[in-house]
DNA sequence: TAGATTGTTAATCGATTAACAATC
DNA sequence: TAGATTGTTAATCGATTAACAATC
């Protein structure tokens, strides 16, 4: 189904653009604090001057999903957090995986806000002998040969990617091969997606890289202007 | 200096959008590949189908920073590595402090690609007793209360906050005050900028939740479709 | 030279902002 | 009711893609 620009429709919607699915989780944030502080109702320009963006792209975007508001009123802050929770879909658990117990790996399985919003670690797997057994957050790292019997056993949603720049394609396409279809992706190499995966890289070194440019500017603007 | 369309210019150039800036570092580590597997050439179509973009948006993203490639040749693989190189800064050493020292500083701090990159770890602090003298890649944690004197005897240019949520205003301001000007922030929480300094934000909750957002959308496409 | 491929201008597409009728 | 603020359409802006003359 197909609207009059020829983008592909949802059902009756149309097809919501990644930057405004991006934005969301920061609606979220927002949305969280504002309830925390026990404020019952919030309009759009409020919002937006809080946030450092527009009133418009606020209700273009909510509107992407539906009607949330209310003419003379603005937004009940409660149920626009549930609502866009819903949307992303935190009403429901998922089980997540690490594969990679070093460092990073071990820093993630100690976050605690990821239990939170209703994402739970079921299992930590490494090769590395001196790691096995060790205890994380409550969970003993397992053996990476004992994955593919721990996914049978054990329903997974996500695997999380914090092994090696070199073994990430090949612990991937194990993860993929197991069933899993939502890849969290932590090497500084992007993931080819096949059809039917959804990945979300997170490339830690191209944000110093971007935050060098940053200051570089910054600096040279002080020298010119 | 403004051109037709009212765009600030720098010098002779035009301001360069925030979305080309971002794909730099993408450029640059496929860039380093090439020179890796001794490629020594390269036309922006090759480039593109390898990288999943245009190749209209390559030539035009690398002509905000001059023309680097030679009709019917391509590119020079190590030069323009070199130059992105330099577009980014990592020609010039920056000197680094990570401010909190739980699991994901320490992971941080292990991190062996900075290094490579040219960005040198100088220093690592926390608030926490038990952290305070133990030792990571070679750098023992110090006191927070130290941080404004070690500042004083060696220059830092990028100052890391991997700290709590509530504590990340009051870090980022003593940093600032300090005359950092760079900050790469881990807190799920947006930083206020003042003019004059730089910052990025990592907000792996928001990736988390993106990527829940793209699962649901799948399994919901598997069911409709 | 002929073929290849850039740098750059023009055309298209998509995202953001503005405006306002609808309505709480 | 009058004022406020939404949902939505229209206008603007910016980013991406296409096209092609320049030239190696």
């Amino acid at each position: 189904m197909y609207n009059s620009n020829g983008v592909r429709r949802l059902g009756n919607k149309r097809k919501v653009p990644l930057t405004v699915i991006k934005r969301l989780p920061r609606y979220y944030r927002y949305l969280s604090e504002l309830f925390k502080n026990d404020i019952g109702r919030i309009s759009s320009k409020e919002l937006s001057q809080r946030m450092g963006v527009t009133a418009s792209q606020i209700r273009q975007d909510l509107n992407f999903f539906g009607g949330f508001g209310q003419q003379g009123y603005g937004y009940n802050v409660e149920y626009l957090y549930n609502e866009i929770g819903a949307i992303l879909g935190l009403n429901k658990t998922r089980k997540m995986i690490i594969v990679g117990a070093g460092n990073l790996g071990q820093a993630l399985a100690n976050y605690k806000n990821f239990r939170k919003r209703g994402f739970e670690l079921a299992g930590i797997f490494d090769v590395r002998e001196d790691l096995i057994d060790k205890e994380v957050n409550g969970l003993k790292i397992q053996d990476f040969k004992s994955l593919e019997g721990f996914i049978k056993e054990n329903p997974v949603d996500i695997g999380i990617l914090s092994v090696p720049h070199d073994q990430t394609p090949s612990v991937a396409e194990k993860l993929v091969s197991c069933g899993i279809k939502a890849l969290w992706n932590f090497s500084p190499m992007d993931l080819k997606l096949r059809q039917g995966i959804v990945i979300e890289n997170v490339h830690l070194s191209d944000s110093l890289m971007t935050l060098a440019y940053k200051l570089n500017r910054l600096e040279s603007d002080d020298i010119n202007c």
